[in-house]
DNA sequence: CCAGACGTTGTT
DNA sequence: GTCTGG
DNA sequence: CCAGACGTTGTT
DNA sequence: GTCTGG
C-alpha cells in the first residue's frame, strides 16, 4: 500500500514538475515522513487550468458527518475505485496527482518489519494517481480539502517487499487523467496498470521511519550494509 | 421499509 | 448521498 | 503505514 | 484485539 511517502521540495519545485499553471498554496513544511492526515501538495485541474493545491491526506467524502472517517480512506484499491460508495463519484469528478519524491514499503521478515524507500532512479518526483473531495465543517463551516492515493499491484521492483503500492502514472497519461470533462470509469481504470519497474530503485532504511516523530533527510538514508541484519 | 455503513492493510 | 443487510 | 492507547468521575 | 492519532 501506500502509508507514508516523502515531499521533501517547496512549491515552485513540484510546480514545475507538474507543468503547473497557478499555485493555489502556502508552501508546506518540507517532509521526508509524509503521514496519513497530514497537508500533502497534490495537483489537480479547476477550468482546464492545472493547479497546485495542498489536501489534508485521508479522503472525507463530503456527506461524511466527521472529519475520522478520513483516516480510513488514505488509499483506494484499483481494482474497487469505480464502484465503492466513497470513490466512485471521486474517480469520476475529481482526480490528481500526489507528487511525491519516493514512498516507502514495510517488508516483513522473520525478525521483523524492514522499511524500504522506492523512488526514480533519476530521483524526479513521481505522479501518484490519487482522489480529492471538498467536505464542509459542520462544526466550523470551514471548507477541507482531502485527498486518498490509490494502490494497485506491486511491479517487479516493489513485489520482493510488499504486495502492494501506490499507482505511479507516466508523464503521457497526466493530461487525460486530471481532464474532468473526462468520466468514463473503464476508460479511466485503463490507465491504472503496473508502472514499469526499469527506471526505479529502491533500498532498506532505518527503522527511524517508524515513527511518525521522525521527519528527518536520514530517513531516506540508505541503511549501512550489515545493519540490515540487526533490523 | 429503516438502519447502518460507507475503507485498506495486515494479522491470525 | 447511496448502497447493503435485515 | 506505525505507535500508542484502550476509562470514568470529580476536582483543580 | 482494535481503535485513534499522526
Amino acid at each position: 500500500m501506500c502509508g507514508r511517502f516523502v515531499q521533501a521540495h517547496d512549491s515552485v519545485f513540484y510546480a514545475d514538475a507538474f507543468h503547473v499553471e497557478t499555485i493555489r498554496t502556502d508552501d508546506l513544511p518540507v517532509s521526508y515522513n509524509v503521514a496519513p492526515t497530514d497537508q500533502v501538495y497534490a495537483v489537480a485541474e479547476h477550468d482546464g487550468v492545472r493547479i497546485l493545491g495542498s489536501f489534508r491526506w485521508g479522503l472525507i467524502p463530503w456527506w461524511a458527518k466527521d472529519r475520522k472517517i478520513g483516516a480510513r480512506n488514505i488509499n483506494a484499491r484499483a481494482e474497487t475505485v469505480a464502484d465503492k460508495p466513497t470513490f466512485r463519484e471521486p474517480f469520476a469528478k475529481r482526480r490528481c496527482l500526489i507528487p511525491a519524491d519516493g514512498f516507502y514499503e514495510w517488508q516483513r521478515l522473520p525478525k521483523g518489519k524492514l522499511p524500504h524507500y522506492i523512488y526514480a532512479a533519476d530521483r524526479r518526483p513521481l505522479a501518484l494517481a490519487g482522489l480529492w473531495s471538498s467536505w464542509k465543517d459542520p462544526d466550523s463551516g470551514d471548507r477541507v480539502l482531502t485527498c486518498s492515493i490509490i494502490t494497485g499491484e506491486p511491479n517487479q521492483l516493489v513485489a520482493g517487499i510488499h504486495d502492494r503500492m501506490p499507482v505511479i502514472l507516466p508523464e503521457e497519461d497526466w493530461s487525460l487523467w486530471l481532464d474532468r470533462s473526462v468520466t468514463d470509469p473503464e476508460e479511466l481504470a485503463s490507465l491504472l496498470t503496473v508502472h514499469p519497474h526499469d527506471r526505479m530503485a529502491e533500498h532498506p532504511v532505518s527503522t527511524l521511519v517508524n515513527s511518525v516523530a521522525n521527519n528527518l533527510p536520514e530517513c531516506v538514508q540508505p541503511l549501512e550494509t550489515g545493519a540490515v541484519e540487526q533490523q
